[in-house]
DNA sequence: ATCCTACAATGGACAGAGTCCAAGTCAAGA
DNA sequence: TCTTGACTTGGACTCTGTCCATTGTAGGAT
């Protein structure tokens, strides 16, 4: 995630202490934290972190492509820092529990043109339901 | 429609004025109301019916199967009368038009036994985004 | 090393979506 | 027609997120 700070650098980012613990805080694989999880956990190392910064920060991490925003269940968005590679989300129905999956294919090749209504279609999000081992 | 009155009359559905009108606003294909156009739609006909009650008759129609719950942009859910046909969605990213698709394959079988982690999948519901002839 | 200033952080008010609950109402079976 | 348990109501409340005026500070300029 160092290297992200870097390219945030290059891209003009003032570097603040906030900033630059939440962008720690979203390190790793399978991370779906959501912003009130983020913010807590940044508070730990920066205790008064305000909630608008821990918005602020996503809001911006995400529009420059480094976190993609994941809505698995029409409550609290999660940020999901695994932006660079093109993957699926699989969604527990029991504990929520989310994995970050690669299905094989490209599920745009599976919509014919006369089901595009005439819409430039661009991309596509998939959520894989079911249930975890330890909730089946 | 009426057919769905007779399914949720013949499951033990006391039939009220309430009940009638919010399954009678959710007919139709495309549609894809919020709970509070539900409630607005309703209160043209029945004035006094309260926010509670559209959400509590919502939220039953989708315990039943009758009606899905869609959220396409982390805001207000959406409601989909169109349950009966297994379908995805395509969205707007102009304009948030939504409209019912029907795409070839089954999503499921695009995702390896190695990438599901030991989950009991279960189902697949895909969001194909794009703009509508009139946004591009 | 210090100063400047534009950009960033703060926190509190506000808004949108949805849930909960106690009290009142009514559908439909007896 | 009576009765009763299911249904409706409206207002308070929660959760998630946004907005904004004020205060603070990163980092270039001197």
């Amino acid at each position: 995630m160092s290297d992200l700070l870097e390219r945030l650098r290059g891209r003009g980012w003032r570097m603040t202490s906030q900033r630059r613990v939440v962008a720690e805080v979203l390190d790793g694989d399978h991370v779906h934290l959501t912003a009130d999880e983020v913010h807590a956990r940044a508070a730990r190392r920066l205790p008064e972190i305000s909630r608008a910064t821990v918005y602020n920060t996503l809001g911006e991490l995400v529009a420059l492509g480094e976190v993609a925003e994941v809505s698995t269940d029409g409550r609290a968005k999660r940020y999901d820092p695994n932006a660079h590679r093109p993957h699926q989300h699989l969604v527990c129905s029991g504990c929520g529990a989310i994995r970050d999956v690669r299905p094989t294919g490209d599920p745009l090749a599976d919509l014919p043109a006369q089901e595009r209504f005439g819409f430039t279609v661009s991309g596509a999000e998939v959520t894989y339901r079911g249930l975890c081992p330890s909730c089946a």
